[in-house]
DNA sequence: AGGGGTTAGGAAAGGGGCTGGAGAAAGTCC
DNA sequence: GGACTTTCTCCAGCCCCTTTCCTAACCCCT
């Protein structure tokens, strides 16, 4: 709430290092010119993260005849950080490389019935220990471990307010987790982890207003709004999913009548194939997974039962995203998550033409719809995201110290 | 986008001024208390705000052993402001003092046909002066005029791009006003107004997140995020009236069906009353007014198809309301304008409780519902206070001189 | 090989903001 | 009148960002 000068240097750091990030090598004219700080700011903030090992200089560029500029880029392997996707059958966790490459996977599948939160934590821990061995990285390299809980999270104290899948109330799952694992450790939710990956390295980097709408086995919309995670006041914003598209529509495990989620999350869309060909071949009654990766192959092949369920999980889609065009009118839609990925551009296509019959001409004209660019997990990734604003924030004035020393140090060869 | 120090200094600027227009007279220590700012900060910018004139010191609070406080209050007569409500048939100019009392107001009817933009800056100009005339103030003490039209606005160019009434597109409006208006001029739309009105003055004071739901012949959704108003990447967020609620339901104007807009504006509660007793003597069929009014008084006498009416407008908004409430987790909903003021406390029992019904538990347990406290007419309150913000926004060094010269001139008696 | 032109980047100064503390100011109480 | 208390102003200190100046580092040309 309260805005300090701080958070202008917080967020300024965030702002070079993605820049960085996305673009290595890069010079510190080219960051500036991208940031639109001044050259004193962004080589103080270049400075300050050559101290955190975050960044290396990496040579030179050419010069057509002057002082040739400094190359620096992301020292990838100058720390590690983890992301947990806490999912309700499995606990899927990675570890990136401060380039965000994935270095070591580990999953662990749960057991219907697995739910107490020691149970989980048991999993989170053995996965974390795992990654951490095969990529063989010192602890102290672990800048931190992000964790995403579906449901309602306080990220302050740690707690778990409530978990849909496995009905937990109030779980202290951050001091839980604390027990098994030393690294500094966040908590947060899928919905927002896509947001900040998205925020970070994907399609809405850069914009001031973004909504990220993920398309999984539930839904929901992450909000970018001024340059920043929007939360709401109980950080709980961005349920989308049980917004009313249908009055008295399907009914939906929240106890209301035709929700979005009943319609475009992957049951939803089974239920569109079902309501089209009762008996398609598509279908696997029991597994989304294999459903969705069959009907995205039918459509590939343009079998026609496919794009029309693919034409009317757009429609709805499209007309849920257009209400969200019209009133937050954001610069980008992001569609991300794995059902969004499976479907891609035809169900991207169509969901343009729907939001277009749908949403008011300006807000429309002024937004772009895409599908997320981030070729691996968007929740760990998001989650690792956490570790690493995590790392930054707490960046302080030791760091100031610190330069003077590195300045006396080491000149450039 | 981009933030700056200045930024704090001006929102801390607002924050003090709201703070002192809220509670007149008050103590710099007071003021500290409510805004966390620390005691120099506060008397810098009440110092800046006595060399404006937009405050006084009007005495001591008594004292119990130690040096009184000094009090200030809002300089009710130090400047005057001007909100302009633009609607399809008719201009509503009120003129304001600095205490945000109403000492002028102007009306002009505009008849059908009558859209021509030169027309309607007309009857604005005419009011304005009328206003101004009235009120008798001199034109120097007037700190500028703001104007709500409807559609979409790009305040930055005072330019109106689109409004649906009179079909005008990219109407330079504010030059055109500027011809015949001297003061600093300032334009916006209703739903922003409403929503700045709230935020300053209402129920939305103090509060980081909340949505002011509109509530009129049009339905809007202002937005306030994280303690200041969200416009969205073309000034047009807050569209929420062409959400769709009801699937294939009525036909809207804006040529989909089932818009909020047309179950909850002044219109579509006609239509409920209609399709529950057709010929109802609530009904004015071409009087919007008149019917809402008759709504309301047939409320309060208990009779039960004015009730049900009433609930089965409560049910849609609810509904919708909950999808926001679900969406963006705000800290207030204020339901405004002039059909939530004449409807009132009945609407509001039966709103909350159908958002309880559709909203999820945690978002909605974080979520109060409140009609809105003020009790003119939002529309031009928000538009003058454009006009204030605009007032502080330039303040900048010039100040600090005066500064100087006041601490040398008059020591208090 | 050495100078001139050109560009990069560091250091210092400057401007804006907020805060904490010292000390003057203005009361009450004895 | 003096002791005590509380307010409020002013200044030093710190954090931010930017502008400006100057040196460093390179190219090219002679």
């Amino acid at each position: 709430m309260k805005r300090t000068s701080r958070d202008i240097r917080t967020a300024n750091r965030y702002e070079v290092l993605r820049q960085i990030i996305a673009e290595s090598p890069t010079s510190r004219q080219e960051l500036a010119a991208a940031t639109g700080l001044s050259l004193a700011t962004v080589a103080t903030l270049v400075g300050e993260l050559l101290d955190l090992g975050m960044i290396t200089e990496v040579g030179f560029e050419d010069s057509a005849g002057g002082r040739p500029r400094g190359l620096v880029a992301v020292n990838a392997s100058g720390g590690a950080l983890i992301g947990v996707d806490i999912a309700e059958t499995y606990v899927h966790v990675e570890l990136f490389d401060l380039a965000l490459n994935v270095l070591a996977r580990a999953d662990e599948d749960m057991r219907p019935g697995e739910s107490r939160p020691e149970q989980v934590v048991g999993h989170v821990a053995a996965a974390v220990g795992s990654v951490v061995a095969q990529a063989g990285v010192e602890a102290a390299r672990v800048l931190g471990v992000g964790v995403s809980v579906p449901g309602q999270v306080d990220r302050d104290t740690g707690v778990a307010e409530y978990a849909p899948n496995w009905d937990w109330h109030d779980v202290p799952l951050l001091d839980l987790l604390a027990e098994h694992i030393a690294y500094p450790l966040y908590l947060d939710n899928p919905l927002r982890a896509c947001a900040v990956a998205e925020l970070w390295f994907g399609a809405a980097r850069g914009r001031g207003d973004a909504v990220v709408v993920n398309l999984g086995t539930g839904v929901g919309a992450g909000l970018v709004l001024g340059g920043g995670l929007h939360r709401g006041v109980s950080n709980s914003a961005g349920e989308w999913g049980h917004t009313t598209l249908v009055l008295d529509g399907r009914l939906c495990h929240c106890g209301n009548h035709g929700c979005v989620e009943t319609y475009v999350g992957a049951p939803g869309i089974m239920q569109n194939l079902r309501e089209l060909s009762p008996r398609s071949p598509l279908l696997h009654p029991e597994d989304q997974t294999a459903t969705i990766d069959a009907l995205a192959r039918a459509v590939a092949a343009e079998d026609p039962v496919a794009l029309k369920a693919v034409r009317d999980t757009a429609r709805y889609l499209g007309a849920g995203i257009a209400d969200l065009v019209n009133l937050l009118n954001p610069e980008v839609v992001v569609l991300s998550s794995w059902v969004a990925a499976r479907l891609g551009e035809p169900l991207l296509g169509e969901v343009r033409q729907a939001v277009a019959r749908h949403a008011l001409r300006r807000p429309l004209a002024a937004t772009e719809i895409v599908l997320s660019p981030i070729p691996t997990d968007p929740v760990s990734l998001g989650a690792a995201t956490f570790a690493l604003e995590g790392a930054l924030q707490s960046v302080g004035q030791r760091a100031v110290k610190r330069t003077q020393a590195r300045s006396r140090t080491a000149p450039p060869s």
